[in-house]
DNA sequence: TACTAGTGGATAATAATTATCAACCAGGAG
DNA sequence: CTCCTGGTTGATAATTATTATCCACTAGTA
């Protein structure tokens, strides 16, 4: 939980202007111990910034993301993806081409129960991210 | 991977009608390695079933969600949730009303790292995915 | 072979997100 | 403090993914 002078830095530091709008979504974001949606927030906005549009709203989460700022919950890939395999198993995912590979390795099928109060678990998976073979190939290519 | 006699008893099974289309969608899901989108299993299946419908196939990959014979890989839920700690951190989410809770357990930070070919890995997250307390409670109450 | 509930195909509708663009503001120069 | 300029905002159109609708048709059974 940063505040707002830290918040101010950051913008500083990456060139990136700091309007009252994107200290707005911030500042409501980070008050919030749910995961809100993009329009959970703007609801939520829309009292004290009358004027506020959804689009600055899904405008500022996208720079937010992009500063390192803020994460994304869930699916990084915009439709969904099916898999025949209804079994226990992980999954690498490509952050730059959005590859998803398989993992099998039951080290990670038993894990230490969830520490939340009452929640009842049926089963987890594990998402690790980064660059897949190709990607990595490509991005060392272009740095070289 | 299941042969195709298998396939008919698991509808049988499950009074489920088994048609040409499930079972090439069927077919053509469990006869990939990449996780397709209900639009590139489409794009596939046109080929040899000229006139099968997109809809159809959503509707099928429904079904065969409902039947546990098909997993989605990411998101459950429609819309993209935030989160302003972007610190490692792990979920738990509940299937019955998507409420996701954050997790912290050091003991879930480093898990040996992702038997992938190439694949560099940046980071990973786990997710628990069960019925959060006030769900739990509910559906106690509806089955006593 | 006939019957009937449920499915498939075509397309409209909905939901989430992104693009467009003129008016406006943040932040630096003078 | 005022002006300037590029980036941002707000309103809305467009796009993308998914779901609903509805009638003809097929799977599974008698």
């Amino acid at each position: 939980m940063k505040n707002r002078d830290e918040v101010r830095e950051l913008f500083k530091a990456k060139k990136v202007p700091l309007t009252h709008q994107r200290l707005a979504v911030y500042e409501e974001l980070s008050g919030r111990k749910d995961h809100p949606s993009a329009e959970a927030l703007y609801e939520s906005l829309k009292k004290d910034y009358p004027s506020l549009s959804l689009a600055t709203v899904y405008k500022t989460l996208q720079t937010l993301h992009e500063m390192g700022m803020v994460a994304r919950v869930d699916s990084p890939a915009a439709q969904a993806r099916y898999d025949a395999i209804v079994e226990t198993h992980h999954h690498a995912v490509c952050t730059a081409c959005g590859r998803i590979e398989d993992l099998f390795d039951p080290r990670l099928d038993t894990l230490p129960a969830p520490k939340a109060e009452g929640f009842v678990p049926s089963g987890h998976s594990v998402h690790f991210h980064g660059l897949c073979a190709r990607c990595a190939k490509a991005s060392a290519q272009k740095t070289r």
